[in-house]
DNA sequence: ATTATCTATAGATCTATAGATAATGC
DNA sequence: ATTATCTATAGATCTATAGATAATGC
């Protein structure tokens, strides 16, 4: 209700941002036990008792870098909305995946964190590990809604599995050449790379299609 | 030279292969940093100045733990070995994909790691990530051979750099389906994606061969 | 009075090693 | 004599907190 614009919550709110941004660029580089607070508090410049007061736990600084780097990620996020009828599917999905390519090379900690995560199974499961999980069925959700919008109602009633399938390799693959990308940034021809996804993505839903047609 | 079978040395062998057996299972749950030698000395066994002994530092350790997790998959590993003619390109890419993911999934040591230290970027690189990018290239060449093997030869001629391509493709989305199902091993219907892989993967080939036919 | 930061430190855990001891081979 | 393991510990670093202090708003 109050404004909360005083000087006191400003500068409040940049420690935040501040311990965050370091946090961010710490987890990316080392992965989650290997962002100490030390280093969070070098980088930042802040105390540690600074970290603890904002945040309350190490594992809860490190959720927040997930939902925080999400969040600043959001405005530039490749755009599943199914496409105006006339667009092609193929043009619709080069774009995208070049979007979500230049997307996360720019932005790249949540991701980091988040994929390096996937692949953990501690017995106690990190706060963002669960934060990242919901990240990412948000976004498949919105790919097979994509996928369901733009293949032949013929495919769809037959077989229904088909647009979640096409989603979830489609988040596979993008997800595979993100870490390729990650392990030789400047070697990879990730555009050629980029592109012949989309061919191979809209090739496939091609021939499952014709295969339905064929059998009816 | 000498036989080196003497209870000793036999013994030495088991030390350091339950100290081996013991990092992997760690390193998967919990990344590089995540590893700390108490806990491998917990679940060997042996205490921490065996570990040293046998592998003077916990960087090594971690390297020959991809290393030898590495050495053990490698008789269940999926052939990419040109097909004999007469055998279909989509049944043998089928066929070596399922066996990738059956063998990844019985032994997922060293992908678990691996993939993490991929996503990594530390100043000092761990001895165990350029471990990992070099069995990478070879898998990578391995599959790049077989594309090149098994794509009609008017392709190959107009446009070289495709197996390479595919076979970066067909690499990345096989990483990202492994992290996909590292995340959630219960209710992906992994058999269905990989299907859908191995049919995009043709679809596509099929596809740029059409293209370079036309253009001819 | 409230909010945020500071200094200082507790207590656990980390990597690594020193030096004694045990097991075996020569 | 050699090889591998043991106990014990050094010294650094870790997460987290206590309690004092500073900055601002009421």
């Amino acid at each position: 209700m109050a404004p909360k614009t005083d000087r006191r919550t400003q500068h409040s709110a940049e420690s935040r941002r501040r311990i965050l941004r370091a946090a961010a660029e710490i987890s990316a580089e080392r992965g989650y036990d290997g962002t100490s607070v030390a280093l969070v508090t070098k980088r930042s410049g802040l105390p540690a008792s600074s970290v603890y007061w904002h945040f309350g736990s190490k594992d809860e600084l490190l959720a927040e870098v997930i939902e925080h780097s999400y969040r600043e990620w959001l405005p530039d996020r490749p755009r599943w909305e199914p496409p105006e009828p006339g667009t092609d599917r193929i043009d619709h999905l080069r774009r995208a995946l070049r979007e979500a390519g230049q997307s996360f090379a720019e932005r790249p900690e949540f991701m980091r964190l988040g994929l390096m995560l996937l692949l953990e199974r501690r017995a106690e499961e990190p706060a963002a590990r669960a934060r990242f999980q919901r990240i990412r069925e948000e976004m498949l959700a919105a790919m097979g809604e994509w996928w369901a919008a733009v293949l032949p109602p013929d495919l769809l009633e037959r077989r229904p599995e088909v647009p979640a399938l096409l989603a979830r390799l489609n988040m596979a693959a993008s997800d595979g050449l993100y870490a390729m990308s990650a392990a030789e940034p400047d070697t990879l021809d990730i555009d050629a790379l980029q592109e012949l996804l989309a061919l191979a993505l809209d090739s496939v839903a091609d021939r499952l299609a014709r295969e339905v047609a064929a059998d009816l």
